[in-house]
DNA sequence: GCTTGACCTTATAGTCACTATAACGCTTAT
DNA sequence: ATAAGCGTTATAGTGACTATAAGGTCAAGC
């Protein structure tokens, strides 16, 4: 069981993980600094995969890299209150939570939005335009309350 | 029932918009180049209000500022057919619904993570960082699948 | 007249978690 | 020798705004 080397290519195929993303937790401190061989190129560990599937893990529960920073922290510090991190986990139960919930209305409204209009008619007497150019007098719960939320994840336009 | 003018702070104040996003629709195209008074204030009248919280209505319905530019296009168009607003909808309501079944999936995962570590003992022996750690042998379904999710909505840091 | 404050203007940079692109060097196989 | 397929760096783009800076306009109050 010597340890492996890893170049940052085969780093990302065993996590999943771009290369550039890779270099990206690097520069962010999620990632350390690792030893270069003598063409410059960056050579990991088994350590390193380690650290950087817990990341993964952690990304995929939606912590943002901010918080996956800090879960690093006390994960490196052994004598630390495990209550930290069920802290951490339970704040963002809470937001998922929440999110789900938004979600929820969300899509109510947008299936009443869709019932609205299943005819093959015109714009002209589109009652989901109608709905959206905010008709008085018909469904009005329809108004919103506040912020609005966002379509889609962050910068993934095209796929992998 | 004279035409109001409005200028932009008043918009926003109408349309719970900040002036700044106004703009920011005014550069992305969504809402015309507004004729200017002698001071080159922006002049709205209660057509750009209409527009606009037509455009606040379909963000917060979780509509891309793409999706709400083809919207107000097919709005404008009385006699485009009314399926293309629908198929929209439609469209966008089968991205909810499966980012409400990730969500869901998610706050499982979640949940059996606060579950799994109620006491008050050391980083050592927490059982979530053994989980995100990637611990072989016990509750094995936690590993991701495939790609991250958005955890906060963007550009939302500090409270309005 | 002068100042204060609330409004307006523009331009630029920052957010988040990457992704894309460019322009280059190294290594190995053909 | 040349091409493919890795690696390197630096810079800019994504979405939908938000923040900041540096200034112009206007009405009210002193």
């Amino acid at each position: 069981m010597a340890d492996k080397e890893y170049r940052v290519g085969q780093l990302a195929q065993a996590s999943q993980t771009k290369t550039v993303t890779i270099r990206y937790y690097e520069r962010e401190g999620l990632m350390r600094n690792p030893p270069r061989n003598c063409s410059g190129y960056r050579i990991y560990n088994d350590a390193d995969l380690d650290r950087l599937l817990f990341i993964r893990r952690s990304r995929h529960l939606g912590f943002s890299v901010d918080t996956v920073r800090e879960l690093l922290d006390l994960a490196d510090t052994k004598d630390a209150p495990c209550a930290d991190v069920d802290a951490r986990v339970s704040q963002h139960l809470g937001k998922v939570h929440e999110r789900l919930s938004q979600l929820r209305t969300l899509k109510a409204e947008l299936v009443r939005l869709s019932d609205c209009c299943k005819g093959g008619g015109a714009i002209r007497d589109c009652r989901i335009i109608e709905s959206l150019s905010g008709n008085r007098g018909g469904t009005d719960e329809l108004r919103p309350s506040q912020k609005p939320m966002p379509p889609q994840p962050a910068g993934r336009k095209k796929g992998p």
